[in-house]
DNA sequence: ATCCGCATGTAAGTGGTTACATGATTCG
DNA sequence: CGAATCATGTAACCACTTACATGCGGAT
């Protein structure tokens, strides 16, 4: 559903073929979704069977055709749709703190390896988010409203991140602090 | 993969039945990771398949017979090679921020309602876990580890909420910002 | 009487991952 | 000459969700 949706969002600010989709999830949606090729092309299939989409073929100069996708008026209205419906519940799923939780017996040794490990990849994806942010232009609540919704989310992936440092931190300072009493 | 092994982290703490497992789930993991019943039965049968865990059947005096399962020594060996393994990258998958991402054509008493929507499930849940963490011991690294680890699995489903809810309210408030100009 | 908790599962559908498969162009 | 990028997809598998199905005992 909610994969579906989102592929509806990015076709409403522009039509796009399978492989442009794949792009802006690997983009500008990475911080907040990750879609799989095999998935985006499947669901596309799945959203013109529904009338949601239509394809335009654009044959290819010197290049392989595009299969241009497009949104609908129905497709507009079921984003809509999915917009202000009211918001279920996550169920989260977080395979770091899930190993932590079970991860008592373990040596020193071992648990720093995973923290230092996990730090080095939330610091790489919050830096990759800091790049992006630095880059672009912040717009205003009142004028561009799109714009500045994306811009807060963006920070929202900062911020998580920040936050999850944090706490690597301190629970590498608790190991720590065990090791010379 | 992960739920294979959650589930054998908590069979290694006692041995349970599916039903047991249910409420494990629903209480002391359910900020890091969410599983239905009928995906606990499914893998409890593929554990046993696998040789990593073994049943036993404990008839049930005036109620259904109980079927315990207990990790056996090749589940224990699998436990401890899933926790030592090098962390993959997280696929992040949220769909309130999906949502808010294409959110601007929505106007302003939707995104309010989006908002303060997704406020009330957070508080919520936050509390959920205060309450848990003001009604434990809290032990400390040197001493039972393996609690101090959980407890700060806690602490972080905690920070998180915080987090989460501070972003909200900056959001609120930039949108009342747009409202009064 | 009816609902809740205990305790077990199955069936069908949707969502996500991995591997397979093809072929042209462009850059180093 | 080889690797990367553009561009399309399929097949098989695994993970997750929802609905169906049963039956006892205790509480309101």
């Amino acid at each position: 559903m909610t994969l579906s949706r989102i592929i509806l969002g990015f076709l409403a600010l522009r039509s796009m073929t399978g492989y442009d989709l794949m792009r802006a999830f690997a983009t500008s949606a990475a911080y907040f979704w990750h879609a799989d090729k095999a998935q985006i092309y499947r669901t596309l299939g799945r959203l013109v069977e529904e009338g949601f989409a239509c394809t335009e073929v654009v044959p290819g100069t010197n290049a392989p055709d595009r299969i241009v996708h497009h949104v609908t008026g129905r497709g507009r209205d079921a984003l809509r749709a999915w917009l202000v419906a009211p918001p279920t519940q996550q169920a989260p799923r977080d395979p770091f703190i899930a190993r932590m939780f079970f991860a008592g017996e373990l040596n020193d040794d071992e648990l720093f390896a995973l923290i230092d490990a996990r730090v080095a990849d939330a610091t790489a994806e919050r830096d990759a988010l800091l790049a992006i942010r630095t880059k672009t232009v912040r717009p205003t609540p009142g004028g561009d409203r799109s714009g500045w919704l994306r811009s807060m989310t963006l920070d929202q992936g900062i911020r998580e991140h920040d936050e999850n440092l944090e706490w690597l931190a301190a629970v590498r300072a608790g190991l720590g602090a065990e090791q010379r009493s």
